[in-house]
DNA sequence: CACGCTTATATTTTT
DNA sequence: TATAAGCGTG
């Protein structure tokens, strides 16, 4: 069925039987097509497929598994196979069993952006808002919060070690995180990490740990290096009970790009003695890359003092060798990248098969200036701020108190919505309608609102009246689809955007977005859950199917790109300072992730590997600094790594292919001498 | 107390 | 660059 395509150890995975299974798969050795494969052999082996759960970084990877794995064994049901990200799953157990942990089933999750927000009402509440000392701003509180959570250590071990400008204000965070819980509970809220703890407590109460791990037959998760602790110990309370331990994990310990998130190597590296018994199979023969990309791949992670026991090999015949381009700005680099992009275009490879990948979002600010201006189309994976948009999170707002009229962060943004009220009316409006009483007591704040008199400021009663009416239209009968609710919401929303934010016409086009996406949902709930756990990832996404039959070039964090694989790949900003980012050379383990972060951005590549990195970077003058900086090139990319390169630079650029007015007038000779001299 | 304006500041990666 | 805090006005 799938043998024939398939190499011995990947046929050895695929087909492994009982027990656990550690499969150990190098960059492009066909980790997906084995994971697939495995799923379509238990399928065709007459495993129900609803008895498998199937763990994925992304849902995009789980729907392309599944897929697959359909295709693969012909089962005409493979899509019910449980699919998606450790926290989709966990709010989908929950919903069903969450109740006999004292869960309700109707909670709302909070994304990171309203947890801070929560902390920041905490931290106004609690006096640390008066500017005595710098207390951590919002951001801040919440991912030491679930960095402490994810890690599963103590609050001051993390503090000390990853915040340790934060070590004074210990104390003040203590007894923030103390309330953030509380107000959690009341309001019938939860975070991402909620999601996360209380399917490890539904897995180790004695009440539901059985039944909820009887579930499934077979376990398997993928980019199992990028785990951390908790995810860990709920997989090991998953673990299929009985003789049948089928827990089968995937991953890298090389890729591991996620400490940021508590995810640990200690995982994959750990897993023979976590589950006793585990066979593990290796993959290392690589179909992905070219040699040369491999070479220079291999050098790059061959300098990491970790150890990591493979070596990729392939029998790809020999391509191009892989480019190294110093360029004198960014604003050559920009120009260097598009003239490569259409270089291949014109060779045969569309822009589809092309990606660029950098370290951060904002890296690729420029380049999307220079491709707009050119009429290259581009979409950019990673970074997106849709859902962060003011005028968005609004209209969610609002869908959140129809849902969940105890969720306070959703009822601050939304009282505030009308003229004539501030953060301290609506503050006493909540009170008012008793919205931090007990989620479930009736009668709801909505009803509160809907029902019953209650009084505000008089040039406020107007647009209040308003709001209330906009509400109340949703919960009539009619309109109790989710979209049909956003179009009732854009009505009321449409002045107050114009009133409140430039650009309204864009903002209310956003609206539209956002009632397009809901057209898919029957419910609400449904709706607003899916979006925080799985958020549009790219303007495509949202752009819709008139985009779908043209060519475009993928713009990707390196992050986003995980799991990805392009023919041509260009790595910009491969500057010290960028790769490694300047914010993550604080201690070695951070360095050594940056370093696999390059690698994963090399091995995405088939044919064709560019990297370029600019020598001088312009920044804003802040007061009479110098305006501009020079760069060094990545430390990652010593001199043995650079022999596996073609080194293309300022120096060799043949004077026929200098950009126009990016290189070399005089003004650049000037801010050199002045920078030498000044 | 809301709101509009000015000024300081810190700045990654994502579920 | 974008956001948050600070300040003055109505």
């Amino acid at each position: 069925m799938f043998d024939d395509d398939l190499n011995a150890e990947q046929l050895a995975a695929a087909t492994h039987g009982q027990g656990p299974l550690l499969i150990v798969a190098g960059a492009g050795t066909g980790k997906t097509t084995t994971l697939a494969a495995r799923v379509a052999h238990l399928l065709a082996g007459g495993v129900r497929p609803e008895r498998m759960l199937l763990l994925t970084f992304s849902r995009r990877a789980a729907r392309e598994m599944l897929t697959r794995a359909g295709r693969l064994s012909g089962h005409p049901e493979a899509s019910r196979v449980w699919g998606g990200t450790f926290h989709a799953v966990a709010n989908r157990l929950l919903r069903l069993h969450g109740r006999a942990l004292g869960l309700r089933p109707d909670f709302t999750v909070l994304d990171q952006g309203d947890a801070a927000d929560v902390m920041d009402l905490l931290r106004e509440e609690l006096g640390f808002a008066e500017r005595e000392r710098r207390f951590p701003r919002k951001s801040t509180l919440a991912s030491v919060y679930s960095r402490t959570v994810n890690a599963g250590e103590r609050l001051d071990a993390v503090v000390k070690r990853h915040y340790p400008w934060c070590l004074d204000e210990l104390e003040g965070m203590r007894s923030i995180f103390a309330r953030y819980t509380e107000r959690k509970r009341a309001g019938n809220v939860l975070d991402y990490d909620d999601l996360l703890l209380f399917w490890k407590a539904l897995v180790a109460s004695p009440d539901t740990g059985a039944p909820v791990a009887a579930m499934f037959d077979h376990v398997l998760v993928d980019e199992y290096q990028d785990t951390n602790a908790l995810q860990a110990d709920i997989l090991e309370g998953m673990r299929p009970v009985g003789t049948a331990r089928n827990l089968t994990v995937v991953g890298d310990d090389a890729q591991a790009i996620y400490g940021f998130r508590a995810a640990t190597v200690r995982n994959i590296l750990e897993f023979p003695e976590r589950f006793p018994g585990a066979t593990v199979v290796k993959l290392e023969r690589n179909f992905r890359s070219t040699p040369e990309i491999l070479t220079s791949s291999n050098a790059v992670i061959a300098l990491s003092p970790q150890r990591h026991e493979k070596t990729l090999w392939t029998s790809r015949p020999a391509g191009g060798v892989p480019t190294l381009r110093a360029c004198l700005d960014e604003a050559e680099q920009s120009d260097s990248v598009c003239r490569a992009v259409l270089e291949h275009r014109e060779r045969g490879v569309p822009l589809k098969e092309q990606a660029v990948l950098f370290r951060a979002a904002h890296h690729s600010g420029l380049l999307e200036v220079e491709l707009m201006r050119r009429n290259i189309p581009f979409v950019k994976y990673g970074g997106l701020k849709f859902l962060e948009a003011a005028h968005v999170k609004d209209a969610l707002a609002m869908l959140r108190v129809l849902e969940n009229p105890w969720d306070e962060v959703a009822w601050f943004r939304v009282l505030q919505l009308p003229e004539g009220m501030g953060p301290a009316t609506a503050r006493r409006l909540m009170d008012d309608l008793s919205v931090r009483g007990e989620a479930g007591a009736s009668p709801s704040p909505m009803v509160n609102l809907l029902d019953h008199p209650f009084s505000v400021p008089v040039r406020a009663a107007d647009g209040v009246r308003e709001l209330r009416s906009a509400l109340a239209g949703c919960l009539e009968g009619d309109l109790l689809k989710p979209a049909g609710q956003l179009e009732r919401l854009r009505m009321y929303l449409e002045p107050v955007i114009a009133r409140r934010y430039d650009a309204p016409v864009a903002r209310v086009a956003d609206l539209d977005q956002l009632a397009t996406l809901a057209q898919g949902y029957e419910t609400r709930g449904r709706f607003l859950s899916e979006l925080t756990l799985d958020p549009p990832s790219s303007t495509s996404e949202l752009a819709g199917p008139p985009l779908l039959d043209e060519d475009w070039l993928v713009l990707s964090t390196i992050h986003s790109a995980k799991g990805l694989e392009w023919d041509v790949v260009h790595v910009i900003h491969a500057a010290d300072g960028m790769i490694p980012s300047d914010m993550a050379t604080g201690d070695d383990d951070e360095i050594e992730e940056e370093r696999r972060l390059l690698y994963v951005a090399m091995t995405r590549a088939r044919d064709a590997l560019h990297i370029t990195w600019p020598q001088r970077y312009y920044r804003r003058p802040k007061g009479l600094e110098d305006p501009h900086t020079f760069a060094q090139v990545s430390r990652f990319l010593t001199d043995d790594v650079r022999s596996t390169f073609e080194e293309q630079g300022p120096g060799v650029v043949r004077l026929d292919e200098a950009p126009a007015g990016a290189v070399a007038g005089v003004a650049d000779v000037d801010a050199l001498l002045s920078d030498l001299f000044g």
